[in-house]
RNA sequence: GGGCGAUUAGCUCAGUUGGUUAGAGCACACGCUUGAUAAGCGUGGGGUCCCGUGUUCAAGUCACGGAUCGCCCA
């Protein structure tokens, strides 16, 4: 008995395949990657995609910046995302390159080799030699990054990436200022910048820090009215009517060219029994008032809209200063008149534009004030002589109506830590005003994704002023201009910019710093006043140039990609500002286009707990330790995971869920494989009909499976992916289809085999696509495990296209009718559960189940599937009824729903050893006396 | 300080034009299985829908106010 038992044993058919269980990313993934590389796949895919000529799509990649060898979480984020699109792509059967990029100019990477080099020695800084540093600094980072990059499992043109220090990518970038001067977008002017005094050189705001409680001189001053606009002639009779403004830079008053109210606000006249009638924000009148000791009694009402256009009075130049309105001017502090100096602040600035200001900074290089200011200020600096001589004017011609002493938080250089100054400054900028309207309309035009982020980048380019493109640095690109030694004539125009370009494009942009003017201008080329005497701009321009302009230094250039339509864009949101941006305005400047026809933008990293990671707090996750921990697939499946149009948490334990996830998700693929092995797809021929109901059912899911996974994918929604397939994987298949078909795989007949296997080779070649833009490591795993009966064309997983969902394969009755016997088989497995509980029965199939049916639609329903309905619940006996007059002395237990009742019995006859089902027909064939019928007969016909 | 966004179970996400007792998977607990076995199955517990006020017969959902967190700007 016992020896035909393990007899019989052998007759099961289970499941074969080397897939391991365990896929062992932190070992596995580079071998399987390794292949990837050497074999080319990404260059043999597109070539493959090419001539199928489906479409086109481009993700065109945002260069990283290079300031240090490693990535971050965010970094890596962004690179799989951007990897999940293109494959996703590629799998839809899109040609879809992808080549990377990198960021490698600007004022981090100079400030990290500068710092450097000081500390070598204290020689002055040669440019050539700070480049070529940079450079270096710039090229293993490179190659460090890529390394990452690449374990990711990031494809694409490795070897033919781009970085912004390349001599060709230089000159296009050239070129494309060349077209933006040639449409005069490009234009020379003051503005003002953070200044140290006592580095005299400009600061970028990186180089800016805060000092808290730093001393200032606090002064309310009276502006005189010397007009009033037409709305506000009512005004007129206050002959000695004064604005009252408050400052906490009495220096930066000989700049002042306008006093600024908010259009919002209501402002009063009130008498001052020291200072006469006096005008300021209604909402800053009491807090005036107790300043100044004294109550005051409002005499009249008007708003700040109604002023615009007024004039005052300068109170110690003899210059006018009109009133304007902006929307800075808050009641957080002074008088809701705002003393403007478009050349000592940036939203001075910003509203002098908007009026037509010029920005005058009548202070020089060392933070003296200058003749321009006046004589008697001349000399003076700025935070100390200059603010006290000021406050003595103020005071003797009676236009200072209180001075105190104030402590708040200023801007510091960080080097020096001496207070800065806002210094107007020679800039270049980009006139975005002259094509704002243009650039708007076409954000319109975009996609973006999610869909806020148009009103985001809308409401930020509608209110930019112009781009201010000129830094004060080496590392970068240089500004082509030239001046006159002679007349000090501004050279720059096409016929400059080609030459230099032409250069560049030969030797690199260090050859600016290596050759003198004459070199690099074009033979013989003349300044009007007949000189040849030339300088060159100092001036690099800003790095988001370098980026803004790759549509065109990189996508144009590549005959690869310059002709694709469809391109999109994906970064962090902080993007809409930076990189969206620049590369709009660049793009609208001299194409009249967006760049992009899709913008897809995703949120920031944070940990565990929705906090935002930083050294200090320890609770940094580091890409490559969840690599060498988890595998990359586990860091790309959490990409997929979460939603990341809003802020992304990252952590341990959802690394471990998602590992979890994964497993799942890959034994269920490993139950495929492990019954597959035997299956002959060229020689096996099965047709829809062969089918049992729950075949059917399977391959209808499948399908519907297909379809929604497809729009999310349509939708770049991944986590409705994520969730879908886990979904599908746990319920739908494992606890589900798998658990009901193991009998017929392992037990039944070939062709009850047959059926089942073609439903899981129809759910592996529809899965496997569907898996390998997301976790293509796993793709690719699979593919080589993949069962040699069935098809296999390719050398590579991403070769394969989804397949289309197939409309034959669904069937809304069955569906339906499924409903109602899943609902049934939910009461079947309560009452099971119950007598498992009480220790009666182990498996189910040692039970038989009654079902008592309440209505005979359903009863007449579950009828029709009563031979197929005990393999579905996985018992060895089921009954219908519409009556409950039942032997309950036999019921082991029981459950019941507003469907249905179940009973639970003993199953009727022994257990079969083979299929392990209770059966009454035990000994009943002529051969195999100790198996069931069924066993027997398939033992039979298989041998 | 301003603009934009987020907040539903331990985790990731659903939740329709406002409409019964707010759902799924995972995790967890208990049990079963040992023919997917460092796997698989079943059952179960688990929620102040960020807080408050309002509109409404009815609010997770709409309006207003606030909190916390994040991004951008100042």
């Amino acid at each position: 008995m016992l020896e035909e038992t393990v007899n019989y044993k052998d007759t099961l058919n289970l499941p074969q395949t080397d897939f391991p269980m365990r896929g062992d990313g932190p070992k596995r993934e580079p071998e399987i990657q390794k292949f990837w590389f050497e074999s080319d796949i990404y260059k043999k895919v597109l070539e493959e995609r090419k001539k199928t000529n489906i479409g086109s799509f481009l993700l065109h990649d945002g260069p990283p910046y290079l300031s240090s060898p490693n990535i971050h979480i965010g970094t890596a984020l962004n690179k799989i995302l951007k990897d999940i699109v293109v494959k996703y792509k590629t799998l839809q059967g899109f040609y879809s390159p992808y080549v990377p990029g990198f960021d490698c100019h600007g004022l981090p990477i100079e400030s990290a080799i500068s710092k450097d080099k000081k500390k070598d020695s204290n020689l002055p800084l040669d440019p050539v030699q700070l480049r070529k540093e940079c450079t270096e600094f710039v090229m293993v980072n490179r190659k460090s990054q890529e390394v990452k990059f690449k374990r990711l499992g990031v494809l694409g043109d490795w070897d033919n990436s781009y970085m912004t220090i390349y001599p060709e990518f230089e000159a296009a970038q050239l070129d494309l200022f060349g077209k933006m001067v040639d449409a005069k977008y490009i234009y020379r002017g003051l503005k003002p910048v953070y200044w140290c005094p006592t580095c005299q050189t400009a600061l970028a705001e990186a180089e800016v820090e805060y000092v808290e409680n730093y001393k200032s001189q606090s002064i309310y001053v009276g502006f005189n009215f010397l007009k009033f606009s037409n709305d506000s002639k009512s005004l007129e009779k206050y002959k000695d009517l004064k604005a009252v403004i408050w400052t906490t830079t009495p220096w930066t008053l000989p700049g002042n060219l306008a006093v600024c109210l908010n259009e919002k606000f209501m402002y009063v006249v009130v008498k001052s029994n020291k200072f006469g009638h006096l005008l300021l924000a209604e909402g800053m009148l009491s807090e005036f008032s107790k300043k100044l000791e004294e109550e005051f009694s409002i005499l009249e009402t008007v708003s700040g809209k109604s002023l615009e256009n007024s004039v005052c009075s300068h109170p110690f130049i003899d210059r006018e200063s009109p009133i304007i309105l902006g929307d800075h001017v808050t009641l957080e502090a002074g008088t809701g008149c705002v003393h403007t100096a478009p050349g000592h602040g940036l939203e001075d600035f910003a509203v002098g534009q908007k009026y037509g200001l010029k920005s005058i900074s009548p202070v020089d290089s060392k933070g003296l004030l200058t003749e321009e200011a006046s004589p008697v200020l001349k000399g003076l600096y700025v935070h100390k002589g200059a603010n006290l001589k000021v406050i003595e004017i103020l005071s003797e011609n009676g236009s200072l109506l209180k001075q105190e002493d104030y402590l708040h938080s200023y801007p510091h250089c960080w080097r020096s830590k001496t207070p800065i100054i806002f210094r107007a400054t020679d800039q270049w900028f980009c006139s975005v005003r002259d094509f704002r309207t243009q650039a708007l309309d076409q954000i319109k035009k975009v996609k973006w994704i999610p869909a806020v982020g148009e009103n985001r980048i809308y409401s930020m380019v509608e209110s930019r002023t112009d781009w201010c493109i000129s830094r004060q640095r080496i590392w970068g690109v240089p500004i082509p201009a030239f001046y006159c030694i002679d007349c000090n004539a501004l050279h720059l125009n096409s016929e400059i910019i080609n030459n230099v370009s032409s250069i560049v494009k030969k030797s690199g942009s260090s050859i600016w710093w290596e050759k003198e003017a004459q070199d690099l201008l074009p033979n013989g080329y003349k300044c009007n006043c007949g000189s040849s005497n030339f300088k060159k701009e100092t001036d690099t321009m800003d790095v988001w140039f370098d980026s803004g302009s790759t549509h065109y230094s990189v996508v144009k250039q590549n005959p690869d990609l310059a002709n694709i339509s469809d391109v999109m864009y994906l970064e962090g949101s902080d993007q809409h500002r930076g990189w969206f941006q620049s590369s709009l305005l660049t793009s609208v400047a001299i194409n009249g286009v967006a760049p992009y026809k899709t913008v897809l933008t995703h949120g920031f990293v944070l940990d565990e707990n929705g906090r935002k990671m930083s050294k200090s707090l320890g609770n940094v996750v580091d890409p490559e330790k969840v690599i060498s921990e988890y595998g990359a697939d586990i860091l790309r499946l959490w990409v997929a995971s979460t939603d990341y149009s809003s802020d992304m948490k990252i952590g341990q334990n959802m690394l471990k869920q998602l590992a979890d996830v994964y497993r799942n998700v890959r034994n269920t693929i490993r139950f495929v494989l492990g019954n597959l092995y035997d299956y002959d797809e060229a020689n096996i021929k099965i047709t829809y009909d062969d089918l049992w109901s729950i075949d059917k059912y399977a391959l209808h899911r499948l399908q519907e499976v297909k379809d929604e996974v497809y729009k999310s994918f349509t939708s770049f929604e991944f986590y409705k992916f994520y969730q879908i397939l886990q979904n599908y994987c746990s319920v739908d298949l494992s606890s589900f289809y798998f658990d009901i078909v193991k009998d017929r795989l392992y037990a039944g007949s070939p062709a009850s085999r047959n059926a089942v296997q073609f439903v899981l080779k129809e759910i592996l070649s529809s899965l496997l696509p569907i898996l390998a833009p997301v976790l293509p490591h796993l793709a690719e795993d699979i593919w080589k495990s993949f069962p040699k009966g069935l098809l296999k064309n390719h050398e590579s997983a991403l070769f394969l296209k989804f397949s289309s969902v197939n409309k034959s394969y669904m069937s809304e009755n069955l569906i339906n009718d499924y409903k109602s016997i899943l609902l049934v088989k939910e009461v079947a497995n309560k009452a099971l559960e119950i007598s498992r509980a009480e220790k009666k029965i182990g498996k189910s199939l040692e039970a038989k189940v009654l079902i008592v049916l309440k209505s005979s639609d359903v009863f007449n329903l579950l009828k029709k599937y009563e031979s197929e309905l005990p393999t579905i619940f996985i018992v060895s006996q089921v009954d219908l009824s519409q009556k409950s007059n039942i032997d309950s002395s036999q019921v082991l237990s029981s459950a019941s729903s507003d469907v249905c009742e179940a009973f639970v019995f003993l199953a009727n006859g022994e257990k079969c050893p083979r299929c392990w089902k209770s059966c009454t027909d035990i000994g009943s064939h002529i051969k195999h006396k100790t198996i069931c019928l069924n066993c027997a007969e398939a033992v039979d016909s298989r041998s």
